[in-house]
Formats: C-alpha cells, structure tokens, sequence
DNA sequence: ACAGAAAATGTAAGCGCTTTCATTCTAACC
DNA sequence: GGTTAGAATGAAAGCGCTTACATTTTCTGT
C-alpha cells in the first residue's frame, strides 16, 4: 500500500468516501447499481480530489482499450485532413480515442505503425488504401484485430473496404474530355510505386483510351509529389515534350491545382486551349479561376463508413458488407472545354 | 462479450522459452543484463508466437505512457495538418505516440478532451492558442502534467509556449500596406470569439494604425469563419460597405485566397485596385496568380520546438525557456502594391 | 412480525507487466 | 581446490482497475 504522492487512485476516492473500491468502480461504471446517496456521496469525492481514472489499468481488466488507430499517409494533404476529422467525430460519438500514425506512403513505415498501434491496444484500425505489406494485414488477421481499407475498394485477404474504385472513377472524366472531342491527352499522376490509388487511376485513363482505340505514348504520363510545385513542374516537362496535348487527367485536385496555375503562368488559357481535370473535389477546387473539372469524392461520408463499420466489426456484427462504396461523380466546371480546333 | 482466445502474454513466451517472465522482459528493456544465448532465445519465442507487449500493463508499473497529446481546433486547415505532422515526427524520434484530439473552437469540448486525455495517460499535452478555460490548465497544473502552448506566446498561469506574437506579426503586414500609401482599409478576420490568435491580429492592425493616427470604423471589420466560401462572401460585404477601401488584411490566408479569388471574380484587379495581405504562408500563397503577400509563419519549426520543450519537460530538464519564439516574416509578393490614386 | 427475495455493498482475485530481492551459476584468484 | 565477487536468473509483489462471489441490508408479502 505504498502511495506516490500527487497520483489519485480509486483507493483513495473509496477511503475517502468510505466505501470499498468496488462502489467506487461500480458507480462509475454501472451507476444503477448503486444506491443514490451512496451515488453522490462518491461523485463529490471525486470532484474533490480530482480523480481521474487510469484508461490502462482498465483496458488491463476490461480487455478494451477504447481507442482506435488510422494510420494515412500524410496529414500534409486536405483531402486527408477532412477525412480524419470526420473520422474522429464519429469516433467520439461512440466514446472512442482516435491513435494517429502516419506512413508516408512507406509500407515498412506503415507495417511499424501498426505494431506501435497494436502494442498501444487499439481495438481497430483504419488503414489508407490497399498498399499495405501482407504481412502487417495478416498479423491483423491472426490476433483477430478489426481493421478497413479505406479509399479503395480492393481489399485483399478478403478485408473490408470503404471506397470507391479509383479506376472506373476516373474514366468519368476522360469520358468527359472525349466526348469534348480531345484527342492528346497528358497524364500528371501521383507517384504510383506503393500507392495502388494513383496506379488505379493512371490504369483507369489507360484502359478507357486503349479501348477507344487511342494510343498514349509513355513519355505522356508524367509521375511527380502531390505538390504544387512539383505538379507545375510537372505540367511544364508534359508540355515541352509532347505540345500536342490538349487536355490533362490529374491524380488528384493538388496536382490539377498546380498545372492550372502553370498554365496560366505560362499564359495558356484554360480551357480554350488546355483543359484540365482533377480528382478529389477539394473546397478550393470550386474556387479557382477558372474552377476546376473534378471528380468529386464523399470522403466524409466514406470516413464516416469506415468508422461506423470498424465499430460494428468492433462490437462483433455479424454480417457486415464486405465493402462500402462512397459516392462519386464528375462535376464539371470551367477547366475543362472543347478541344481546341486546329 | 468478445474474447479473443489468442492473447499472447508474457508469460506464454516465459513459458515457451523456459525461462522466468522477469528474463524476457529484461530481454526486451536491459539486453544487456541477459546472456546472449538466452537472449538470442527469447526473441526466437516472440518471433514464433507473435508476441506483441501490452503498453497498457507496461506504463501501470512505469508510471510512464509513451503518449503524447494534443488538441487543435481542427484538422481541417492546412497549417494545423502541417505541424501537426511535423509535432508527430519529433515525437515519433523519442519513441512517442501522439493522440489527435480537436475543439473546434470551443473552450468547453477542448477542457474534455484535455481530461480524455488525461484518463488515456498522455505525459505531456501540446494545446493551441491560449484561450482554454482556467480551470482546464490549473488542473494540468495541479496534476504535474507537462504541457505547452503553441502559436501564441502569451501563456497565462506562466505556462510554457512555442510560438510568436500575432500582434506584432500582423504589423509587418501593415506596416508594408502603410508604406504603399494606403490609407483605408479593410479587415477579413476569423471568428475572434475563443481565438486570443485571431484577437490579437486584429488588435494589432487596430493599435498600429491607431499610432499612425488613423481611425478604423467598425463596419470595416468583419468576421467569418476560415473557410473559402465564407471569406468571398466577407469580402462582398466589406467592399459594399465600404467602397473606398484599397487594402484588405485578412486573419489567415483561407481568408485572403478567399478574398483574392472573389476580388478576381469581380473584376477588381489585384494589386492594382485592391491589396491582399494574408497570414501563415500556406503552400499555395506563393503559386495563386497574383501570388499573396503574407506573413510567413515557421509552423514547422514552432511545431518541433514545441515537442522537444515538452519532451524535455517530461525528462525532468531544469530551466526551460518559457517562451520559443518561431521566426516570422513578412513575404511581399504580388498581391500587394501602391495604393491606387485617386 | 418474519421468512425469503432482492438490492446494496464488500472481499479479493487477477489483467500483463516490471522490478526488488533472493538465489544460483560462473569465473577469477590465492 | 576452495573462496568469493560478480553476473545471470527466478520468485513474487504489486501498478490501478473491474467483477465474480460472498455478505449484509432492505424490502416484500402474508
């Protein structure tokens, strides 16, 4: 019965209000259990003493430790940054603490980040995209931890998935630049080594022109960092070396972002004579001069999924969907026109 | 309810390993006090069983979590998300694992989640700003929990802080303004409400221009929430009010890319007709076309600083500076110039 | 008023881990 | 060979909490 001073235990909170330590827990936890003056009694001892209960002693106990993880691969990027907020308030709804780990798109990185979170007790984990190691994702499957792919819908090892297929979604604006006649396309991906969205989407373009019969040369897809920087730098290597291109498919808003603001620096005019779309549907994306053609993603309804779905798998549903798809559609703006006559 | 049968505990790799649980865990925390062949041994086991230590169980006999909290007011703005990632790689450096939580803005849910916090056992609190509710800090204060506050300087109950003093940052952006011969301006600031950051900016243009012995009427201010669409819409109200106004300084720059897209909207030719200056120095400030005037903000650097203050106040390390102040500066680019003539 | 049931409370056994202290083993010295 | 310091290992006591089970108190109905 040895006490540090300064830290307040539940022994304490029962010595002072006289009861056993069990009271004390059982007014916490199961309050109907316990008479009313006993009740208050507690309550005020509590507040006197500024008894905080310790979240490890009970997970110990209760074998639930109440948080849940997400590892992204980068806070650094709006489309995430909403996403996570959402998701941590549904997660606060149902009184979870949301553990955030982020891999910057390295698998061995993210593989750690799941051990860090497994040590930490996490009770689910949500995990951006389907790049992950198989290893880490079996380790999940072995000690029967819940875990969602989010933003993609190609689970492997039979996981769950909330997202949406990258590669039909983008075929929605190359839909729309053919039928506004455009004929070269560029293409200005994220880098696609471990990042099976953006190989998604650069596969998505592929496939739909390959069945229109057209052909896109290699040196037309140009991979670079979602940054605008990179992404006008990007837009500048496409153009010099491929002038006939008319329009630009865009890995996502960032990178479209930064090609329109390339391009205007450079005086092409979008979309008269360039026209570009984007992925993800950013809040600045409506915004720009001229706004920007994107193909818009709920992903606070898909964040949303994940976390109702994860607490499900969390709280042993049966019979939960395999996979969740999110919204998505095409919203055309002022980036993108008619090709050009020539 | 749920049990998952497969719990690896210590004692399971004890048992496999032939040796006493105190071994493996000195195995895992003192190498150095077991023999090589045991210890070549014991990692084999955990290696084969999956053992994954429980941190919970751990920090009980430590005393000691490994995790690291934090509250900003959201996830939804890039230069939270920046230090964020920044806070959480210092962290991750000394073997920390940081727990998100937001406010919103709000006093009342912020004293919450310092408590969540707090229960989950966190060592150390990162909180933004300075308008949490006395109560909330005296009670960190009591408790001896390391804690600092960051983008502000002026921490009340002489607490510690890593950041800068917004009422003087914001000068530089005036001072510029003044030199250009501007003489009526226009204020697009967030909502000052809980925001001592927000306040101080808008006290600071106040002050600055009260020396200069100019008058600011009230109508010139306005105030919106850090969103885009909203600063468009400030930005109509205050030039409808106010026709006469050739400088607009904005709270961040949410707000004054906001501003500048609305102004091009209208045909206002920035900085010919109108001046934009901004506040943070965001990604994209340096590519819109004009490119924005701002007040640069070292977020990353303030970020880091502020994990490393708090680790070393978890550490025990004596005579802490109080204050770390971030570098600022004011960075004119072309969103900025001569107050037109009239 | 009294047995018996129901409600309220207490007792004590761990949850998985670290660490003190006691014990055993190893090696070094005379 | 016999000590003995020093290194390696084990036994066991909790850390703060919840809960099954035991015990006490209160409430029923007759």
């Amino acid at each position: 019965m040895k006490k540090i001073a300064g830290t307040i235990t539940i022994d304490h909170v029962a010595a002072a209000a006289k009861v056993s330590t069990a009271t004390v827990s059982r007014a916490l936890n199961r309050p109907e259990t316990v008479s009313a003056a006993l009740k208050e009694k507690i309550h005020g001892v509590i507040k006197k003493l500024g008894y905080i209960p310790n979240a490890g002693a009970r997970s110990l106990m209760l074998k639930r430790s109440g948080t849940i993880g997400v590892i992204v691969p980068t806070l650094d990027n709006a489309i995430f940054a909403q996403g996570l907020g959402e998701f941590q308030r549904q997660l606060n709804l149902s009184g979870h603490q949301l553990l955030v780990a982020s891999s910057n798109y390295d698998p061995v990185i993210e593989a750690t980040q799941i051990t860090n979170l497994l040590v930490r007790g996490v009770e689910g984990i949500a995990l951006f995209g389907t790049s992950q190691q198989r290893e880490a994702l079996k380790l999940l499957k072995t000690r029967g931890i819940p875990y969602i792919h989010v933003g993609s819908l190609s689970a492997p090892l039979q996981g769950y998935a909330s997202g949406f297929d990258n590669r039909e979604a983008v075929k929605l604006g190359v839909r729309h630049l053919l039928d506004q006649g455009h004929k070269h396309f560029g293409i200005l991906t994220g880098i696609t080594e471990n990042n099976d969205r953006a190989k998604d989407r650069v596969n998505g373009v592929l496939e739909l022109l390959a069945e229109k019969k057209m052909r896109i040369k290699p040196e037309v897809i140009v991979e670079c960092p979602y940054e605008l920087q990179e992404a006008r730098l990007g837009l500048k290597k496409l153009l010099l070396n491929n002038p006939k291109i008319t329009a630009i498919i865009c890995g996502n808003d960032v990178l479209a972002t930064g090609a329109l603001l390339e391009a205007q620096k450079q005086g092409i005019k979008v979309p008269k004579e360039l026209s570009i779309v984007g992925f993800d549907d950013l809040e600045i994306s409506r915004h720009l001069l001229p706004s920007l053609t994107t193909i818009h993603i709920d992903a606070v309804g898909m964040w949303a999924q994940a976390a109702n779905h994860l607490i499900s798998q969390i709280n042993g549903v049966d019979n939960l969907p395999k996979k969740i798809k999110a919204n998505v559609n095409l919203v055309i703006r002022e980036s993108s026109g008619a090709a050009p006559k020539r």
